[in-house]
DNA sequence: ATGAAAGCGCTAACAC
DNA sequence: GTGTTAGCGCTTTCAT
């Protein structure tokens, strides 16, 4: 690893002539000649800028940290990918932990952050982290931005228009003729099945208000709704629940897409065919809708696009700018109609 | 972040006491008061050394960096886990990288070392790269240690028993009475793939020739190979291939989990139901098996270990040891049966 | 037992 | 135009 000083021995100039036409430093007079001289010695011995003189010069490190609860989960490839470019674009580093290691109550953040190694968190937080251990890691000046995720007081989140996307899915299925649709959705106490539960109902109140009149209690219009989690074994057990019912449903809009594979498993122990005796319309979408059967009618949303604004947003927080939470929404939701929903059976 | 300086001055001593203090110098001498004081000024202040400064002083950054050629290949997730455990328990940060920002060439990881920010590279080559891509990377003394695939001249190599995985998998399909077996499987230019056929075929010979007499020709007895690759949509190109055929196999080895998921897609599409008239055992187990129809019978391999593994590996490059190719068989490879394989049909 | 000082690689203010 | 110098936070001789 050859050093500034290496290369101005190789150039006969001085450290700091090298430091400023290798940095190219505008304001910088130098001659031509040296400047030939010192970006081929420079060349020659392959020189790249130390990280840590750097880092330690300007007391900052041009990484940002991006957690995610699960790094194989296809939904994030996206986000990941988007924040990645993002980071890029700015000359960031990203440095991607698991949320695993970041337990009890963000100590490892805390370290990455205390010991300088990363500038700021881009953190989507998992389902099962409880607001107060959260609530210590975004106290102060924390550099960090909450992805696809809300805290009570917190500004600073970036997240989908996952109304939007509830609404999406149900209209679909009421497009389709179903008049029995259920929701199996994440865990009640996160921000993105909350509001995907809005959607939801929503879609379902306009549908009864305008096409008979409007009931006076519209909430028992309104679909049963299962609060499971995402993953596959939370579909099973949801829709297992469903089916109990003494009119099961003829349709159901899966809060997730991994959740939904495990729903399509589970229709199949049960002896239920899809679409043909139930329609699914999973959120999100990634290559593995592809490859179930029957391939699954999805609702697209634009995480590529999130995990750059989150970049966004952190950067702006990293240079001293208060930043409002934002939703994306461009690209909107989109579907993706397969083959796993259906018009209901007519009897 | 409080510095060495801010704690010796609430403590009252010098830097250099507070730093031998703090970094637990075995061979320092301090007085048991200035320790107490020093730490306890530490406390105060949540100190934390800067990691920076110290990867300057040592030129050393304790960090390693995993590529992996795509993150959310649900079969990595293992591999990713061992890798963060071993690294921490050597008090090393993992830096996870795409392989996608590698490109081309090794650029990328040419700056993560030659900027010192990172110390070494434990590195899962991607199908698609061209031997002479990598060999520009694995020059010289370049720390680096490749995983689950290897590189001819090249020493420092850690992977699997994939000759045990793939004759495991193809005696459950010959125990189950299949004569007519198929193996679907990576590019041949992988070395993984190499390796399954090797064991696929050892298989097939070894029950041809305790079955009936050994045949003269014994490439004859084994059975037809594929090589399209791992993902999905190569595994469903393959199937059409082989269902092609005049006498289309009863029973198939598919390499990899992913493709198999594209396998069982594509059955379906054909109409070939799974398994009556066609058994298929994937290598490599994931979440994802358990969620397929039918759930996937499969070899699962000691990917976490390989992890670790690798971590060994490369901290023993990094201190100076030549390290020599290893395959980690502990535990070996272990068949979990689901429900995609059945003895064939008698007709 | 403790402190002063040099130096890791880099940049920027300040000479000349 | 170019060089000298101080200092970012840390460890480690070398004095005392």
């Amino acid at each position: 690893m050859a050093t500034l000083g290496d290369v101005a021995a190789l150039a006969g100039v001085s450290i700091s002539a090298v430091s400023r036409v290798l940095s190219n430093d505008a304001s910088a007079r130098v001659s031509a000649t040296t400047r030939t001289r010192i970006t081929e010695a420079a060349k020659a011995l392959n020189y790249r800028p130390n990280f840590a003189g750097r880092a330690l010069k300007f007391s900052r490190s041009n990484v940002i940290a991006l957690i995610v609860p699960d790094l194989t989960n296809a939904v994030f490839a996206e986000l990941m990918r988007g924040v990645e470019d993002g980071a890029l674009e700015r000359g960031y580093v990203v440095l991607l932990a698991r949320a695993e290691d970041m337990q009890p109550g963000g100590e490892m953040i805390d370290r990455l952050l205390g010991e300088g190694r990363v500038d700021g968190v881009l953190l989507q937080v998992g389902d099962h982290v409880a607001p107060e251990a959260l609530a210590s890691m975004l106290r102060a000046a924390n550099p960090t931005v909450l992805v696809n995720s809300v805290h009570p007081g917190f500004s600073g989140s970036v997240t989908l228009d996952d109304i939007a996307a509830g609404r999406l899915a149900t209209e679909h299925l009421l497009t389709l003729g179903h008049t029995r649709i259920a929701l199996i959705n994440g865990l009640t106490t996160t921000h993105t099945a909350q509001q995907r539960a809005i959607g939801f109902r929503e879609a379902l109140a306009a549908a009864s208000g305008a096409g008979t009149a409007p009931g006076p209690d519209a909430a028992a219009d309104s679909g049963p709704i299962t609060w499971h989690g995402y993953e596959p074994r939370a579909g099973r057990a949801a829709l297992r629940e469903l089916m109990d019912a003494a009119e099961p449903p003829t349709a159901v809009v899966v809060a997730n897409i991994n959740a939904a594979i495990g729903v399509l498993g589970e229709a199949r122990v049960l002896g239920i065919r899809v679409p043909e005796e139930l329609s699914v319309v999973a959120i999100h979408d990634a290559w593995t809708a592809e490859n179930t059967w029957p391939p699954l009618t999805t609702v697209r949303m634009p995480l590529y696009e999130l995990g750059r604004r989150g970049v966004d947003a952190l950067y702006a927080r990293l240079h001293g700018e208060t930043i409002a939470d934002t939703v994306v929404s461009d690209p909107p939701p989109e579907l993706l109609v397969r083959e796993s929903t259906a018009p209901p059976i007519r009897r």
